[in-house]
DNA sequence: CTGAAAGCGCTTACAG
DNA sequence: CTGAAAGCGCTTACAG
């Protein structure tokens, strides 16, 4: 193992102060006056033992570790994954690094990931608040972290947030089953409180009763903890008989879920049932036929959220609140 | 902003020094003989104050920071994303953080996140590598970091690694091939010298021959970072006039991009062309008829991985290499 | 132009 | 049983 080499071995091996050594290495010569001779020096002699700062070091005196904490949902739905690349590549652009950890929806797990982000010093959040964990965001934000919230948010607090225009895209996605004659519209989502869930509910339900269809309001909720099951059962009380005949999904999960059973029973898109998926997914393009869907602006969503949280780290006070707009991509389900 | 609680703030309240503070709350109370109503006093006012250690401090002191590097080809792909969930499950029952980074294939990039995660001190690395970065990965070996490689390894270097049985998973997806009696097997393969790539690729040759098939041995090969035109150009060669009546594809996402031109050449499968895909997808269950593929056991691939690095973290000096047993899963395209 | 020194918040060998 | 003190590798206000 070779040892590592810190300010103090170039400082020694050039006849200075680790101070001169540290100003030199970090851009500031023309700063302090540092002579021309020994700037070249302590260059030359950093290259040759490879010196590597010790970012821990840096973190502890400075009080900051240029971390950013990403907790997710779930890093293998490739709604999160493809938005953790993007929050990554990002963050990286400005020397910042990411940690992060899935919550799967668990207020518990989410807690534990917020105090091990706490204890690492990360500078700032970016968060995918679950069920109940308004308590601890609240806290987080009072204890004076930047945080972003992301693809949700807790009307009770005022939180710098980035979503989707989640009622806009249900409105639109029914407007769209209206204008070609679907009527019997059914939605399946998660059972949730939470924001974008009740958001993309209400959109459904007010585009319905903006085109007389009260009468044929109906959402199946499906808990996230037990989403085949429920699935499965929805499944056979609606595609047993089949008394509609268009189906909209709140998410790309319960799409992909939704679509296996909708084989399952043999049911034809669109003739006996029309479908709008969410967040787009290589199934929607396989299925025959391709699935109309809302899309969600990923790569956005990513940037505004690391552009408004190193804001709040170099000081900001401003509470920023981002709606994107969907896309409603339109396939042959529909 | 509530100021950070220190063990000096509780060390006063309490009326001790840091050092029996700090005693107390790693566990160390029975060894260091701490009276029993001091230890008490400890944990409530730490309790009351809300402390929470600062792991940075504690790292620098420690020389180690109970945190892992994660370096994949792309986050975004479904194959690493689960892999990455895996890891960070596995990693944080041991009391480890997961720092993670995607190299996009790119040895430039890669050089650049190693960097970034030495200089962050982590304690190891769970490494894809990509090409040309072997004298990368050979310079952090040598300088002592605890390093294991996944889903590929160099063979010039005897380092650990956890890899899939590549070999023999097209060999025998193959066999299955001849089996079911297709002959004119091509094989969709990334240009790549990685060992993983290379052994797939020997697997089916080898299995070709030995099935007297050597006249028929044809590999395409992708390039990663154009992937999309290239199998568009292999799909206008392969599919405009079919000679062949398997196809057997290196990766997931070859598979899928496959999967794209098979559709749009509207072939039938496996009448016209029988397939086999790798690592698994949602879509193979989509395709009509679902694809048969060959899967990686990622669970046990990304617990090995960690069990492994956390060991050589702990001091073992032995290097283990680790090969899973693919898993054919028979549906209806070959 | 340059250096000595303090200090970030911990852990731990040592002394009593 | 307990505390004073050193030290991890940096940065930076201060003094000269």
């Amino acid at each position: 193992m070779a040892k590592k080499v810190s300010l103090k071995n170039i400082a020694d091996e050039v006849g200075v102060s680790t101070a001169l050594v540290s100003y030199v290495l970090n851009g500031l010569e023309k700063e302090k006056r540092v002579r021309p001779e020994v700037v070249e020096k302590i260059h030359a002699v950093a290259k040759e033992l490879k010196y590597k700062p010790n970012l821990i070091a840096r973190s502890l005196r400075k009080g900051s570790t240029s971390t950013i904490g990403l907790i997710v949902a779930d890093i293998s739905n490739s709604f999160f994954a493809q938005l953790a690349r993007i929050i990554e590549d990002e963050s990286a652009k400005y020397g910042y690094t990411v940690i992060f950890g899935s919550s799967h929806e668990d207020h518990s797990k989410s807690e534990v990931l917020i105090d091990t982000l706490i204890n690492r010093q990360v500078d700032g959040f970016i968060i995918t608040p679950c069920e109940k964990s308004l308590e601890q965001i609240k806290a987080l934000n009072q204890n004076g972290n930047p945080i972003v919230l992301i693809d949700r948010y807790f009307p009770e607090i005022s939180l710098n947030h980035v979503v989707l225009d989640n009622f806009q895209s249900t409105y639109s996605a029914v407007n769209c089953f209206v204008e070609k004659g679907y009527k019997k519209i059914d939605m399946i989502a998660y059972k949730s409180s939470l924001i974008n869930m009740q958001e993309r509910i209400r959109g459904y339900k007010e585009a319905m009763k903006d085109n007389g269809l009260d009468k044929e309001i109906s959402v199946e909720e499906v808990r996230f903890h037990h989403a085949k099951s429920d699935m499965e059962k929805i499944a056979e009380e609606l595609f047993n008989d089949l008394k509609i005949n268009a189906l909209l999904f709140a998410t790309n999960a319960l799409s992909i879920y939704g679509l296996y059973a909708i084989r399952k029973y043999n049911i034809t898109i669109p003739d006996e049932l029309a479908v709008i998926g969410f967040d787009g997914h290589e199934v929607f393009d396989f299925f025959q036929p391709p699935i109309t869907y809302i899309e969600q602006p990923l790569e956005d969503m990513g940037k505004e959220a690391v552009k408004i949280l190193l804001d709040q780290i170099k000081g900001s006070k401003k509470t920023v609140h981002v709606e994107l707009k969907h896309q409603l991509i339109e396939r042959h389900s529909c």
